[in-house]
DNA sequence: TATTGTTATACTCTATAACTATA
DNA sequence: TATAGTTATAGAGTATAACAATA
């Protein structure tokens, strides 16, 4: 018998807001949302990548990207830096502030999931990120 | 050594859009969005739910709940039915063309699953259906 | 007085089109 | 000719405010 909670696009919906929730202030105070939250991530772990990789990632516009990339480099996260190798793009970088900022947020974000995960084993914990990189890894 | 992929909100979003793009073709043909089809599941499995009471579930606005609502009747997939001990609220019931619909919206999403799960074996699906159930239904 | 739902309106977010500069 | 990025503009989606009907 199917109903709603067996729709694991529910299921990821609801986690995810879940813990969009539980970041909601931190990054209010940050001046930030949960986008550009998402681009620090990846510009934190690909140093250097293009405004058009990062949004192929994050599955946004680059006329989008232009936008949120403005807004972190005009709140001193991140700065554009040319590339030698093809003058048409810009590497993305945190700023020595964007850098501490991931760092503080890594802490929201570990909260957030002790506090969304806390009925679960950290063995559950685990076996489901292993689960989520063979889905989203391909 | 933290980065992107051990952001479970990272984790959540992907895996829930890579099921959305399977269901897309789908839901196109029908006439349907993502939270249209939402709703959909959820007055299957609890007809007569008000607009407020579904609302509360997809985290949408009363008015955009009417919206919607407004939508799913149009397309004869939804029904508003007076509630005798409460004349303000409306139950929401899944018409003769609702239901054939979700029995056939079922098919693509057991099917989206079975893709997107595609390197997971059943146990493991099983497991993280258990560990977001967990999870969201508190 | 509070609540369910509707309507009209405004705001936010994202994408489309046209442009500049590089390749 | 194609591509990375920007700018100006339009569109989709959602919420706010004011309203009617009911509790």
């Amino acid at each position: 018998m199917a109903g709603i909670y067996d729709s694991f696009g529910f299921l990821f919906t609801q986690a995810s807001q879940m813990i969009q929730d539980h970041l909601r202030p931190a990054l209010t105070e940050l001046g930030l949302i949960p986008k550009q939250m998402g681009l620090m991530l990846l510009i934190e772990e690909q140093p250097g990548i293009s405004q058009k990789e990062a949004g192929a990632v994050q599955r946004l516009d680059r006329t989008t990207m232009t936008q949120q990339i403005d807004h972190l480099e005009g709140a001193g996260y991140v700065e554009r830096v040319a590339r030698p190798s093809d003058r048409r793009a810009y590497g993305l970088y945190l700023t020595e502030k964007g850098t501490r900022t991931v760092a503080e947020l890594w802490g929201h974000i570990n909260s957030a999931h002790s506090d969304v995960f806390a009925k679960l084993s950290a063995e559950q914990v685990e076996s489901m990120k292993e689960c989520l990189h063979a889905i989203v890894k391909g």
